[in-house]
DNA sequence: AATTCTTGTGAAGAAAAATTATCACTTTTC
DNA sequence: GAAAAGTGATAATTTTTCTTCACAAGAATT
């Protein structure tokens, strides 16, 4: 069952909400400020909440990151009664996944909702890919050195790699090349030239947030 | 020198741009329309893209996810006259970086700009220099799951690991910790709780975006 | 007070996995 | 036809992981 926290701290709101999400077959809990919510997410996991932005203690826009950085698959919709631009730029820069102004239309969140589960779910499928392979393959320097040249030069050939990482046995790159492939992390098009496939690309751009900490 | 590339199709506008740009000691160019964009970006790199949401041809809006996914790295600021609250949640789901109404002041958009250069070079500094540890480390399972539970769990003492785990040696995972303790993952209080550090912390969080991809 | 159980740590050798070195071969290029 | 590019398989080597034993500190039990 998919649950849903439903954070604010008008109470018939909160209690209304709570229903209705119920009626649409979602399991809703909710809380009355932020540091509720945060106690409540600890304790149960949840899919998706439902923020407020204003409320007395502490409020969405403070809580929204500390979620985000401690459940970051947790999807989080903005809820707010004084919508400008800048405050939803604000919200999304820091991480909410959608945003919409009170007074809204329950369909509307709904709708919402739904999307942003649909999205979850999307993601959550592809974390089925075996990312033990991914990892092991990450664990090898000259692996990792492949993989940041064909992202520098967009396409190589075999021994333009093996040249450029200044190896002079040829064959110890196919092999790690070999790996590479079976991870799905690089591939080869017609003229066997090898590049970056759309998983390898994906990684590229987590390490460079790994590596600069 | 940082290149930025300025999309309007007010010709006005984008001189008056380009020239402010260049003031501030950065390279402009700039193009009328998303096509012109798009060649633009193939034929260059540039660091950060401003795009004007609404122009003839192709807008900003189509514009905004296929620039993202092909350079994921570049940032894109978007310009936009009329601005709604859900034109500017749509464009920050759509991947930009930040998001401007105009009629905007000048320095107003040339802080929004450096903030998200600013990110973008923290994103980009590191090479792959002795990450060698870390990704060894990332490369087995069980050491990965211990991260995550203690990303869970704030702290853990030795059996609690062993058990949540469901390892029946304990030894073996005393020699996991390990591993993860030397490569400053992990650390331990007065107490012998075993807890994240800061570089541990970082990591998980990479380690979610990584896992869904 | 002695002992038993649980927790926690370390280390050496065995087993398994990853990496390297070597050889053998095909295809492409000049 | 010779040189270079490219691929694969196997044995040797190195590294990682697991197993087993050994031991110490603290809590709980007798």
């Amino acid at each position: 069952m998919t649950k849903i926290l439903v954070v604010d701290d008008d109470q018939d709101l909160r209690e209304n909400l709570v229903e209705v999400l119920s009626d649409a077959d979602f399991s809703p809990d909710s809380a009355g400020d932020g540091h509720e919510a945060i106690e409540k997410l600890a304790s149960d996991k949840f899919d998706l909440v439902l923020l407020d932005s204003i409320m007395p203690g502490m409020g969405g826009m403070e809580t929204l990151p500390l979620i985000k950085r401690k459940y970051p698959k947790t999807k989080v919709i903005m809820l707010t009664a004084f919508s400008t631009v800048d405050g939803a730029v604000e919200a999304m820069r820091k991480g909410a996944d959608d945003y919409i102004t009170k007074p809204f239309k329950i369909n509307d969140l709904l709708v919402t909702v739904r999307r942003c589960l649909e999205e979850a779910k999307f993601v959550a499928c592809g974390e089925m890919l075996n990312m033990d392979d991914t990892f092991k393959c990450l664990a090898n320097s000259t692996r990792r050195k492949t993989l940041s040249l064909l992202k520098e030069h967009d396409k190589l050939r075999f021994m333009d790699i093996t040249r450029k990482l200044d190896i002079n046995d040829h064959t110890k790159v196919n092999f790690h090349l070999k790996i590479l492939k079976d991870a799905a992390l690089l591939e080869q098009d017609g003229r066997k030239y090898y590049q970056l496939s759309a998983k390898g690309n994906k990684i590229i751009e987590c390490l460079g947030t790994i590596t600069s900490c």
